[in-house]
DNA sequence: CGAAATTTTGATCACGTTCAACTTCAGTGG
DNA sequence: CCACTGAAGTTGAACGTGATCAAAATTTCG
């Protein structure tokens, strides 16, 4: 964790401050369980400290040890890897209510890295604490397979989307999962959001060179499907472009409640 | 589940078979976890059916509904979308010690399909039962994360692959990466393995054209990488194919024990 | 205001797709 | 045992998409 400003915590000030109760995250976890207010509590005293991080900093660095999950309170992030040839391939963002360390923290050496692409607040917690919780109350347990699932299904759209959709379709399904994630997350309306990513981040999401991507989101603007004026975009035609990207909301379950509740 | 010979196992016959021992997904349970034999009859008891799958059968339908975990004994399974420009775009393959169901049985309507590829033989076991488990055994609902997390890391790679790599890195790359995977199954020797694999299904795999996926294939062979005839896969070069491909191999850290141990 | 990053546009080129034909192989029945 | 069939592998030629390179226009930020 370089560059970073923390705020450590110490067992003094372990007052539960009344926003860990509308954190992302803590939406996140509602939305796949049930989680009572001593799930809260013991969730909040495994937090070891608030970061703030700015705006391209790295979280991980590829090759290093990192043994936290950091759950992310506001801003965006992107894992990637670097290859020798130069190319760099964005694997997924990361947003609020997402958390940084799922997978890099459960891997010996972390084979990619995490860089942040908006300055970023988010609340770390040692992953031997979590895995203890886990223990004590075994719906984290499960809450973590949730997380970690959302993850793997997200990465096998990414796989569909650079294997075998065009340009067009890629773009059109990248906004749209996007645009849902954030609206999971109360960041997004029924068709607008802010989207602070540079192009750049985008064709390297897409497996797009820059150019390309530009002239793609040009067609989608032109066909009249969205509105992208500086860092807002604006679904005009939704239909059309769920119909463009094959997009179909992500639908988890939810963490099945323990024998005889 | 269609097409496939179920062979029920009804209360009475609920002795644990010797073979359960050595099933490839005790074997990977075992990698991750510490596992008592208490572990194991748990486990055992929530078997509920035993399936023989032929070759070329649908084991999940996109847009079904499947909520069961299936521990393959046996064979080879692919997870792979249709898209409605008739590209088939195989997000992951399914092999010995792998589960049927990750992630699919956690999605309300599964938006795949997966088919076997070769004959399947695999364990079945309600996924309400497992997470029943959880509750009791907490360790399974971190392994259940474990398998989670290597789902989506591998679908990383995959990424990766689709997106930025050319197509000799590509297949380079998912060579060593069903090479390691088999090996951990024990089905593969240092630098050997079988692949019942058509060029089509490694094309749609790779994102690739069924002819650029052979003449890379060739290129592979006339530069000495690998020998390739017919099902068996043989690397020649180990060095320089896992230089190509960039491959490093998968380092999942071990499950935390409960504290005090 | 100046410098740097980002977006946009254009021209050229290469890689990988597409389509088609042909070969090889595996399995089946006569 | 061989002829037949269909699937899988192989090869070639033409085409098109998206990359690459370069430059201009625009925005952002110190």
């Amino acid at each position: 964790m370089l560059y970073a400003e923390t705020a450590a915590l110490n067992g003094s000030s372990r007052v539960i401050p009344a926003r860990w109760y509308g954190h992302p995250f803590v939406t996140r976890l509602k939305s796949c369980m049930d989680v009572t207010p001593g799930d809260l509590d013991c969730l909040w005293r495994l937090i070891e400290a608030e970061l703030t991080v700015k705006k391209r900093r790295d979280l991980v660095v590829d090759g290093y040890e990192y043994r936290k999950l950091c759950f992310v309170e506001d801003g965006f992030a992107a894992r990637y890897k670097l290859l020798h040839n130069g190319k760099r391939q964005i694997v997924n963002f990361i947003m609020p209510g997402d958390v940084v360390g799922i997978p890099g923290s459960f891997q010996e050496t972390a084979p990619y890295s995490v860089i942040t692409v908006t300055d970023m607040t988010l609340h770390m917690c040692p992953l031997d604490a979590y895995a203890g919780l886990c223990y004590r109350r075994p719906q984290f347990g499960l809450a973590l397979s949730w997380l970690a699932l959302y993850e793997a299904i997200i990465c096998g759209e990414h796989v569909i989307n650079t294997g075998r959709r065009n340009p067009a379709e890629r773009l059109a399904h990248l906004l749209l999962e996007i645009h849902s994630r954030l609206a999971m997350a109360g960041r997004a309306s029924q068709a607008c959001f802010d989207l602070p990513f540079s192009q750049e981040i985008m064709s390297d999401a897409l497996g797009l060179s820059v150019p390309h991507l530009n002239r793609t989101l040009a067609r989608l603007r032109d066909d009249g499907l969205i509105k992208a004026d500086g860092r807002r975009i604006e679904f005009t035609d939704l239909e059309a472009l769920e119909m463009l990207g094959q997009f179909q909301p992500l639908n988890l379950t939810r963490v099945p409640l323990p024998p005889g509740y």
